[in-house]
DNA sequence: CTCACAATACCCACAAATGGTGATTTTTCA
DNA sequence: TGAAAAATCACCATTTGTGGGTATTGTGAG
């Protein structure tokens, strides 16, 4: 039988390379490429298929969330393992509702990697223990429903929010969108109950781990 | 003349294993140890001497510019190279004045790693394109001076940015603390003011940014 | 034994964000 | 084309944060 291709995106280079030199090492795997951001990611994969993805959450320009969308669409045979420093509920719920098989912490053993690369290989589920945490107390405190739909946010509310962590106020955001104080409010008003936040501060923190900003 | 000693401090466990492999294709080069944090990093040093560290700014426990400062004192001789996505000026400076001689951003190549890696070992500071473009614009716009003092926090103003960051208001930030929402407010302006930041947006990406939440 | 600084607290005024309700227009897509 | 979703705006009231100044106490470094 033959070699498993994967595809690398991960925007950080020691991380990537760290990740290939660990499959690398396996016989029966072949890293085709190293990518640096979704983009890139579905560019390579139009004209060159491969078996596995290894794709960081965190990326500049498209990240893992709304790349693990598109290959849901464009390549739903292609299995996705999230790589990821990023711990809370919302983004590993993210992932799998997206499509993703795995879910792997950076900071999780070596070992631990391959046996989440063979467990998703095999179309089995995998989450690292501590994302597994994180998903059961996540459900218990929020009851927000990991097998839920995703919710995902509009392109105004995504400009909105980017501004927010910008340190604009809604004033400024009025402004550098041509649009009204109190349109701004409402946007943020949606963003804040979407994702369940209680106040700016957690949009902040959404819009940075996305690399939004 | 002998091998050069090297330490890796990085808690992203991909990351490390990529800058250990990278390493250790060049013949001279020694990887003691990899550790996860600057904790485990001082005590790995206590008894095992090294010649350079390869140091994340982001790291859980005790980062980067904690961890710095602290080498300047107990291991002055010891040369630092900060390898980190981080890319804003304030981190920037705040490696540079705690002692790093060099700053690599991890969006750079293979190559540019082993550059920084020669030039920081020859005692010559280092700096990725992208970091010297951020120490020249945030010099330029907000006429801080990177040669300038390094601003530390006080443990108490560590506390308060970190349940700002947590989406704390000051009445429950004072709650928490068993002490005025006043003094909560005294607080936060001389951490807006030292930290150069417009509102609580800025705040939290600082905190965050530093692993404190 | 000072002196600087950290931590505490209070005053006032004003700016900004949050929360609720309702509504209109435009876009998108089935 | 018709329903749903997105984007827009306007009120309201209330809470929260920002910005200025001032002051006291304790503590540690020189």
């Amino acid at each position: 039988m033959s070699a498993v291709k994967i595809i690398i995106a991960d925007a950080s280079m020691p991380s990537a390379v760290g990740l290939r030199d660990l499959l690398t090492t396996v016989s029966g795997y072949v890293v085709e490429a190293i990518v640096g951001n979704g983009k890139e990611l579905l560019a390579h994969m139009a004209n060159r298929p491969c078996d596995l993805v290894l794709m960081e959450v965190s990326m500049p320009v498209m990240d893992g969330i709304d790349t693990m969308r598109a290959m849901h669409q464009l390549h739903p045979k292609v299995v996705v393992l999230a790589v990821t420093k990023l711990h809370a509920v919302e983004y590993i719920n993210s992932m799998l509702i997206e499509g993703a098989t795995g879910y792997f912490l950076k900071s999780g053993t070596q070992d631990e990697l391959l046996l989440a690369v063979r467990a998703v290989l095999r179309g089995e589920r995998y989450l690292s223990p501590a994302a597994q945490e994180s998903v059961d107390k996540g459900y218990a405190h929020t009851s927000k429903d990991p097998s839920g739909p995703y919710v995902g946010l509009t392109s105004r509310e995504r400009e909105i929010i980017r501004l927010v962590a910008l340190e604009y106020t809604n004033d400024e955001i009025a402004a550098a969108l041509f649009i009204s104080a109190d349109t701004v409010k409402t946007h943020r008003r949606s963003l804040m109950s979407k994702l369940n936040v209680r106040s700016a501060a957690g949009l902040v923190k959404y819009a940075v781990d996305r690399e939004w900003i």
